[in-house]
DNA sequence: CTTGCCGGGTG
DNA sequence: CACCCGGCAAG
């Protein structure tokens, strides 16, 4: 059953969206569906899940119901598919519908049903092994469900080893691409953005795990399917919750409380020992001129930098660190480099963070400000060359475009290239190939910059 | 080699 | 206008 994702509406929180494209049994082919045709331009936008409020890929994923471009929030009110589903009566006892992680198909709003997708494709259009596997989210509470606050709790069928988990949606993977699969233990180093705090004795519990590396196949899953070739190639990570309350709630208040309680434990854990916080395996208390000891548990969320360098996308837990790096490797010399370069990532357990991207202005404030701005221009001023990394609209006011015939006599200083640089994430051409060519942008068509897939 | 897309066509 | 494509830069 294949909803048109026009009548999706989406809420932000709990995910109980598990995606992959790890699966096993084969599968029937279905029409891909446009990014373009949901919610306008936003190719990833959230799924309804409690009927509460709609987000797209680019909104934070629990609080803001819009998209931090501003420019999908008169499409996020659609009626919910859940509500649509008890219309018609078939609603069953489960309230969180369950998705297509690929095309964000809604194909089951029931329990008994959840397993059935018949929808498989990867984000290529390309025919994927079933999703069976990936369905496999166990409730392990049914409860009763009365509401968004009694929610069915579900576990990641990724790692059935560990207590109640919330299962966050898969997001592309806003690091560049996905890693092989580390080595369990040197997952500690290597994971990039997907961590949170790591507890010396909880191990695995305060982590966000990146698909892939997180654990075995789910149990039922046929061991086919999750294969190395496969995994290497995932495009996706999953975001698992796993800290570490094992009554997490699948609905909004439940997580927001729950956020609330982990920010009160690291609040008291952070004042009594420096703690060993290796996720970034840099010491994180170094002073750096901003305040990081204080954004560090700014709101139980860690706040990462994440450098905007074309291709680069190094994460870094502090300010300076994602300056220095910048200054060394990018720029490679200078000191006054400009600071604008990176972003200021404030993570947390239930957001699984989009692809970067960022509006430069922070006008956007999600749900009155009771907490996190997902991503935010960093308070710094600089006094530098304006040197633009990429496409990236954080630097200067007034894009500067190429202006091939304003010969102007302002020697750029030093070897600034006027040429725009190339989107860095992957266009129409690339995403739906040659052979399906109809279904690019006609910009795509027209061998123009794309439009559906902007930077 | 492939990809993105600018600039310059054509009807 | 809509549409196509050579050619180039970058990867
Ligand atoms: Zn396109």
């Amino acid at each position: 059953m294949r909803k048109s994702s026009e009548e999706l509406d989406m809420d932000k929180v709990t995910a109980a969206m598990v995606l992959t494209s790890l699966s096993t049994s084969p599968l029937v082919r279905s029409p891909p569906v446009r990014p373009s045709e949901i919610f306008g331009n936003c190719p990833d936008p959230f799924l309804c899940q409690l009927c509460q409020a709609g987000g797209c890929k680019y909104s934070e994923l629990l609080e803001v119901p819009v998209c931090i471009f501003g420019k999908h929030s008169s499409k996020l009110k659609r009626h919910c598919p859940l509500k649509d589903s008890q219309a018609r009566g078939t609603a069953s006892t489960a309230i969180i519908p369950y998705y297509c992680g690929d095309n964000n198909d809604v194909y089951s709003y029931g329990l008994e049903d959840a397993f059935k997708c018949s929808i498989s494709q990867d984000h290529h259009g390309i025919p994927q092994p079933s999703h069976m596997a990936v369905l496999q989210k166990r409730l392990i509470e049914h409860g009763t469900v009365r509401g968004v606050e009694s929610a069915p709790q579900l576990q990641c069928s990724r790692d059935l080893r560990r207590g109640a988990r919330l299962c966050l949606g898969v997001r592309a993977c806003d690091v560049g691409p996905c890693r092989p699969p580390l080595g369990r233990e040197d997952s500690e180093r290597e994971v990039p953005v997907t961590h949170l705090d790591r507890e010396p004795r909880a191990r695995g519990r305060g982590a966000l795990q990146a698909e892939g590396q997180s654990a075995e196949p789910a149990e039922g899953a046929s061991a086919a399917g999750f294969g190395g070739e496969q995994r290497d190639s995932a495009p996706f990570h999953s975001w698992v919750c796993t800290c570490v309350h094992g009554d997490l709630q699948t609905s909004v208040r439940g997580i927001i409380r729950h956020r609330r309680k982990l920010e009160a434990a690291r609040m008291s854990t952070n004042r009594k020992r420096v703690p060993k916080l290796r996720a970034f395996g840099k010491s994180r208390n170094s002073p750096s001129g901003e305040k990081a000891g204080e954004a560090a548990v700014l709101n139980s969320m860690k706040v990462m930098f994440k450098c905007l360098w074309k291709s680069c996308g190094k994460v870094l837990s502090t300010a300076a660190g994602i300056q220095k790096h910048i200054r060394t490797v990018h720029l490679g010399l200078s000191r006054s480099a400009p600071t604008t370069l990176y972003l200021v990532h404030t993570d947390h357990a239930y957001q699984a963070t989009p692809p970067v991207t960022i509006p430069g202005s922070a006008k956007f404030t999600p749900n009155g400000g009771s907490f996190s701005i997902s991503w935010q221009s960093p308070p710094v001023t600089f006094t530098g060359i304006p040197v633009s990394p990429t496409h990236h609209h954080l630097v200067g006011p007034g894009e500067q475009r190429q202006h091939p015939h304003t010969v102007l006599s302002s020697p750029p200083r030093g070897t600034v290239s006027l040429r725009k640089p190339r989107g860095e994430g992957k266009k129409c051409r690339k995403v739906y190939g040659m052979e399906n060519r109809d279904l690019w942008c006609t910009a795509c068509r027209w061998k123009k910059a794309c439009q559906r897939f902007t930077d």
